[in-house]
DNA sequence: ACGAAGCCCTGCAAGC
DNA sequence: TGCTTGCAGGGCTTCG
């Protein structure tokens, strides 16, 4: 299930092998993704070559001299680099082919994910134009979160889930910031000080930073472009730790579930 | 404007 | 053992 860390792992793992690299090939197995994938898209990238590639959000973005393909993971997706003619998986449904014997793989079993092109500037984009800013960019701060937060009645987790406030924080990483900061989940957002949103923005960016460090939390079976697992989970405090003993005071944790997401904290810890 | 709920989908695990 | 049920949850969309 990628996060942020997971999707940034997996374009630091792609990167390289496909960057500036003539695409020679574009297989579509299976349109059905959370939108179709447009059947114009081989004619679009054929013969082409990516110039940049960078992340927004949870998006991956993949520029052209003409337009820019958008990959969303979705919940279960992953990209992988292969060699040609690799025998297909069977939730393998887009491949790019690339002059250089190797080919990017899209497999995601639950097809929650996307591939969509786009000639327009990508900041006009309707999926990216409304997006808050990133979580390691210096716009994300305290005096911002506690601005925008200010009235609202949404609990904090929500509110740090919402891509309109901030992007790429996830239902593991909102659990593991807020026990971070020793928030509970339930506060509401417009109850919250200036001092604790400093303290919650930087346990945001230290947990993110160091889960992209050790290439993204593996769970299941999500790997990196290069195939390797991530290494973060050994590290998660809460998540998947219901009933556990809290890592600060023994406590055990307590699950619960907060607008349909499994929220697990310490009642002792987290006020 | 805000907040809550619905929906898309498959794999896996728990329960009977 | 084999079935059913529930859960995983990103994020757009719809409804109140």
């Amino acid at each position: 299930m990628p996060e942020l860390p997971e999707v940034e792992t997996t374009l630091r793992g792609i990167s390289a092998s496909i960057l500036n690299t003539k695409i020679i090939q574009v297989n579509i197995r299976n349109p059905n993704l959370r939108w179709p994938i447009p059947n114009q898209l081989p004619q679009s990238l054929k013969q082409q070559h990516f110039t940049r590639i960078r992340r927004r959000a949870k998006y991956l973005l993949l520029s052209t001299t003409y337009g820019t393909l958008i990959i969303h993971l979705g919940m279960s997706g992953s990209l992988r680099i292969v060699p040609h003619n690799t025998p297909y998986d069977k939730h393998d449904h887009f491949e790019l082919c690339f002059a250089n014997n190797r080919a990017l793989r899209l497999k995601d079993p639950r097809r929650f994910g996307a591939v969509l092109w786009t000639k327009d500037n990508i900041g006009k984009h309707h999926l990216l134009a409304h997006l808050g800013p990133e979580p390691l960019s210096p716009e994300f701060n305290a005096d911002y979160l506690f601005q925008l937060s200010r009235s609202r009645k949404v609990n904090i987790k929500q509110f740090i889930m919402d891509s309109k406030v901030v992007v790429g924080i996830g239902n593991i990483y909102a659990n593991e910031a807020l026990f971070a900061s020793g928030i509970n989940p339930k506060r509401a957002a417009g109850r919250i000080s200036r001092a604790r949103y400093e303290l919650l923005c930087q346990n945001a960016r230290k947990i993110l930073k160091e889960a992209i460090r050790q290439g993204g939390t593996t769970l299941r079976d999500f790997t990196g472009g290069d195939g390797k697992p991530g290494y973060f989970k050994q590290e998660l405090q809460v998540y998947g730790r219901k009933n556990q003993p809290c890592i600060q005071c023994g406590h055990a944790l307590k699950e619960i579930r907060l607008n349909n997401r499994s929220t697990v904290y310490c009642i002792h810890c987290q006020k």
